[in-house]
DNA sequence: TGGTAATCTGCGAACGATTGTAGATCCAAG
DNA sequence: CTTGGATCTACAATCGTTCGCAGATTACCA
């Protein structure tokens, strides 16, 4: 086995080293390497052969097989997670703030995309769930209906989104808290006849956004004016640019604009523009998300930031419960909800004078 | 095994079918069990129980069990990838390109971020190569160190870098033919006098950018004023305005800009507003990579759009190659360079009438 | 009918770890 | 001197596959 060594960075590295070279090196059976070299086992052996193992361990360059391993414990040490579309800037820091805590403690993060696509998620989870992945984190929306299956055996967290019936545990911004950021800082300026074009609402966000938009005005003595929601069909530029057309057709007054994300504001910027509106100047424009280079359109956009590495990290904790078995509370769960931050810049100023 | 079924989709769905119990349901040893499903063997037994065990396979809902398959094949099914970060936006397409031609062999693609650090380089490089992955995706500049060692064995190959002895497979951006793109349009503007602010020479990218400038310069007739390159210490937009900033107190006169990437470009932009210098009335600048919103910042950036999409496909399809054990060339690789397109928009014009 | 080849299937040993159980050793107390 | 308990270690089964090998069956030809 531990042979054709080559030396290198000092040490001698051996093309693949088992715990029976271990063994045979310390002079004990294979058993009892193993409890030496696990911290949770290691008292039932002897001090001095524990050393001598550990040592013997260090020294041949010993790394478990995890597929040995996890053969027969039953844990691969990886959890899943599932994105609408890594492209998608919103997606990475999420990743990045799970893998971070994950991979502290051992843990690899399989990423998958579904392309906003049910089948696709259907499949993705199963091919994860093939993989016995330990746990699952899903960023993705289009999930409802395979969570009832097989997986309510796999310890599963939603991020960025929520289910309906708080089946698991989902981490995700706190969108009241977001929307009333910006629609207090437009009546700061003087605002009160303030647009919203919502999302999608088939997804939590979109329809979080719209419900805490409409009680955010009320809760502000300003009666949300119904006419003054449109909807646009999803979160990109075009469907805002559309949805703020239809607005702008409808002949409503309006001073403000509280776009349900960053991609519907800029497509908002383009309706304007096209009609000679000017932003601030004419009317105000607010964004959600705060994605790179939004800082850099004309006008800067304000908008809200939300802690997107920190709702990866928190729900890859969250997992990590889970997967410890802190049968704790159970289902239902509530939602973990993180503060977003109001970022303003150029894009909001008062209303004309009239 | 086979028991505590619940019924879903239509067919029996039990907690985890082994080829035990697939083997047990057909009549047939396990081994029989094993050489049916498997294509390769198939042909070596009987049709007819070959036909029995599919159908009983498929019946069960058998799905191997990857950990214990890959202990004895000693392959996972599974390629790392080291990318800088992931938040990069030029990142997620690379891993998009190269997770799609891998995802239908059925591998998968577990990704790490390296934070541009070499210690964690290595670190990772090591975690991966731990977790026994058949081969290894680098986008990442920090690992020439590391290669020498252990990896020597885990087929290997490069993304939107190279290295210098052309040990391994790499699939690139023709810089040169990008580069090239933007000089001739500049010079088809009729600019003369083209600075050029590089990114870091200790980049591959930055290094072959630079050389591409000056020859194209050279190739077109206008021998490239050595004055009239600056270098950003990273590709960051602080380092590109303060690159340009050099470029502007050197006092030389120029009528246009090749930056070596986009964030480069917006610091030039930086930079010249701040001098009440205009783009492109003034000066034209152009980037390199197109990235997301380079659209919409103020004027459009003309940039190079390079496939890195392709790049990761084509990687991913190389080392598909290397894993098939196409012993074929051997080192040295000679890089595999993806033609980038040249994409105009209002940043550049023609220079202003002296 | 006997012998041999061709075709199929079963047996069992790996792969590299974890873990229940039994046996060995040693010391102290009766 | 024996016995009981502590303490440590070895044995062997197991996880779910793959695969070399040998045995069994059938077929074919002399």
């Amino acid at each position: 086995m531990a042979h054709s060594g080559e030396r290198s960075w000092g040490v001698y590295v051996t093309d693949v080293v088992t715990l029976k070279d271990v063994a045979a090196a310390a002079g004990v059976h294979v058993s009892t390497a193993s409890r030496a070299l696990n911290p949770e086992t290691r008292s039932v052996v002897n001090v001095n052969t524990a050393g001598r193992v550990l040592e013997v361990a260090e020294r041949l360059g010993y790394r478990p097989h995890p597929l040995a391993r996890g053969l027969r414990t039953n844990r691969t040490l990886t959890v899943g997670m599932v994105v609408p579309d890594l492209m998608n800037p919103l997606f990475p820091p999420i990743y990045a703030g799970a893998d971070a805590v994950l991979g502290d403690l051992g843990y690899s993060v399989l990423v998958s995309s579904d392309d906003d696509d049910s089948a696709k998620a259907r499949s993705v989870i199963v091919a994860l769930l093939e993989r016995r992945v330990d746990g699952l984190i899903l960023a993705s929306a289009h999930c409802d209906f395979v969570i009832p299956t097989r997986q309510r055996k796999v310890p599963t967290v939603l991020v960025n989104r929520s289910s309906a019936s708080n089946e698991f545990p989902a981490i995700v911004g706190d969108d009241h808290a977001g929307i009333a950021l910006v629609v207090r800082h437009l009546i700061s300026l003087g605002h009160t006849d303030i647009a919203h074009v919502a999302g999608s609402q088939d997804l939590s966000t979109g329809l979080a956004r719209r419900q805490a938009f409409v009680e955010s005005m009320n809760r502000d003595g300003l009666d949300a004016n119904p006419e003054l929601t449109v909807e646009a069909g999803a979160f990109r530029t075009e469907e805002g640019r559309a949805a703020c057309d239809h607005l702008l057709d409808s002949g409503e007054d309006f001073t403000a604009i509280v776009a349900a994300n960053d991609l519907i504001a800029l497509g908002c910027y383009d309706a304007l523009a096209h009609r000679g509106i000017s932003v601030p100047g004419d009317v105000s424009v607010t964004g959600y998300n705060d994605m790179t280079f939004v800082d850099r359109v004309a006008p800067p956009l304000t908008t809200v930031a939300v802690p997107y590495q920190e709702m990866g990290g928190a729900a890859a904790r969250q997992l990590l419960d889970l997967l410890a078995g802190e049968v704790g509370v159970g289902p239902p769960y509530p939602p973990m909800r993180l503060a977003p931050e109001l970022v303003v810049r150029e894009s909001t100023a008062p209303p004309p004078a009239s």
